[in-house]
DNA sequence: TCATGGCGA
DNA sequence: TCACGTCGCCATGAT
């Protein structure tokens, strides 16, 4: 359980003390050097090839300690240390140990297949192209589409003409373009996520032992590398077929439980917002209820276009919104997106002083918190360059939210990890998907491992509106059906 | 090593 | 006016 610090292999610190200062500062980077400047006096100078290095390090480590620790305390993040990072560490590191079976034929299957697919659409491309290139190069591509075809430079990066897949999409009634398009959405799949993904399964347990990553974001959620589970591809067809491959033992299933709408929920509760708030604690369709009050209509006169418009919104003001990112979200003009904005703030007034606040408040204390108390720093709030400015007032705006929901599913971690431990299930905890919890299961004890997952996380932060969790369970990651508690 | 592009919540 | 929604990880190509 030890991280190490700056260099590899030196200056190597405790990974207690490492979580401790990221409660502290979630962004700051510390090194050795820089402890000891700030909090060892007077300052000492370390080799770590002289004999007794490990004594002064200890002392150091001690001394240093001390001091965050009354700095902890002075903050009121001390809980947020002892009484959930310092606990999560066990559970994350049964998680890793644990890993999560994957099928490596599975995994070949699906990558021959998108192979093929590579294959034909390699030809395709080529001959619409009349020659050969990397279609992987980006700089190649241009020079193809738009000198070589005369197709319309509708945006360009700091490099050249841009082909994005935003860019593509606008110019792919041109059969070349929808070609590469799928192409790449082939070749990612491939590359990312079959071939890479069978590399790290260990031969051991024939499973795939992912890291999470406990002090790397600036809000206080998880991050998962080698590989990183969270970004498994759900919204394609296609892409969904890569989470057929992660499965469960024979006699096992996989159980996930996903917090429904978490963020919102939480926005609710921390703005008061009444229309909002009741809307939550009637158990209605969030976003259909958004659309009704934004466009003025009656909850079944809402169409699916302003139910997803009102979905875009309702994430816009999550993400601190402007006009332009809306606008840009859901294909408006950035005058029609400032419309529904205020439309937006005109119905939750609430919400609207809550967010406003959090950017005064930033501003005065120099900083903005989540419920645990973390916070986050944003001298930018102050800037006088419009750009950082505004993206410190959006920061302002996110964290509290984003990283209260990072600090409730922690929480109901560690609530059901030790749940499962005292009904001496062998349910495991397998992965964390920011509002997502994946275990393992076996079939017998299927039944009562869903209701504490569901109970544990319903119940773990009680809010001013209910927190709904959603259960499913099946043979992989992909093929599940819900789980109806009351049966 | 950086920039671009793309996957997730 | 400005520049343009949050947080991540990773593959690829160009430098």
């Amino acid at each position: 359980m030890l991280h190490l610090l700056g260099a590899e292999g030196q200056n190597a610190i405790s990974f207690d003390l490492e979580l401790a200062l990221y409660c502290l500062d979630p962004e700051k980077r510390w090194d050795l050097q820089s402890l000891c400047h700030n909090f060892q006096k007077p300052q000492t100078t370390l080799d770590p090839k002289e004999p007794g290095y490990h004594a002064v390090y200890l002392r150091i480590f001690k001394n240093v300690m001390a001091e965050i620790k009354q700095e902890l305390k002075d903050k009121g993040l001390w809980n947020l240390y002892q009484d959930l990072e310092l606990p999560l560490v066990t559970a994350l590191a049964q998680m890793e140990a644990y890993g999560i079976l994957v099928d490596p034929t599975k995994l070949t299957d699906i990558s021959l297949e998108l192979e093929g697919t590579m294959e034909k659409l390699t030809e395709t491309i080529y001959a619409e192209a009349g020659e050969e290139f990397n279609i992987n190069s980006p700089k190649q591509l241009g020079v193809i589409l738009f000198d070589k075809l005369g197709l319309p430079v509708l945006k360009r990066t700091k490099t050249g003409p841009s082909t994005s897949a935003e860019v593509l999409e606008e110019l792919s009634d041109h059969p070349i373009v929808a070609s590469v398009l799928e192409y790449r959405q082939v070749a990612k799949l491939k590359s990312t996520y079959t071939d890479s993904l069978a590399d790290l399964i260990s031969p051991e347990t024939k499973r795939i032992h992912s890291t999470f990553n406990q002090t790397v974001t600036a809000t206080g959620r998880l991050s998962s590398t080698h590989p990183n589970l969270q970004n498994i591809p759900v919204r394609t067809k296609e892409g969904r077929r890569i989470r057929e491959a992660f499965v469960a033992p024979e006699g096992h299933v996989l159980l996930m439980a996903d917090y429904s709408q978490i963020e919102l929920r939480l926005l609710a509760h921390l703005s008061g917002d009444p229309i909002l708030t009741d809307a939550f604690r009637s158990g209605q369709d969030i976003h259909a209820q958004t659309a009704a009050e934004v466009f003025g209509l009656a909850l079944d006169e809402v169409t699916d276009e302003e139910r997803s418009a009102a979905k875009a919104i309702n994430f816009g003001i999550i993400y601190g919104i402007s006009s332009f990112g809306l606008a840009k979200g859901i294909n408006l003009t950035r005058a029609q997106a400032q419309e529904y904005i205020d439309s937006y703030f005109l119905r939750y007034p609430m919400v609207k002083a809550y967010l406003d606040g959090l950017v005064e408040l930033g501003k005065k204390e120099g900083y903005v918190q989540t419920l645990s108390g973390r916070r986050r720093y944003l001298p930018n709030l102050k800037s006088r360059n419009y750009a950082l400015r505004s993206f410190a007032a959006r920061t302002a705006m996110n964290t509290p939210i984003q990283g209260s929901a990072a600090d409730i599913i922690k929480l109901a971690m560690l609530k059901v990890y030790q749940a499962l431990k005292d009904a001496g299930l062998k349910t495991r905890m397998l992965l964390q998907v920011h509002d997502e919890l994946v275990l393992e299961t076996p079939l017998e004890e299927l039944d009562v491992a869903a209701r504490l997952v569901k109970r544990e996380m319903e119940e773990v932060y009680p809010l001013d509106v209910p927190l709904k969790v959603g259960v499913s369970y099946g043979p992989n990651w992909r093929d599940v059906q819900s789980f109806d508690y009351k049966e």
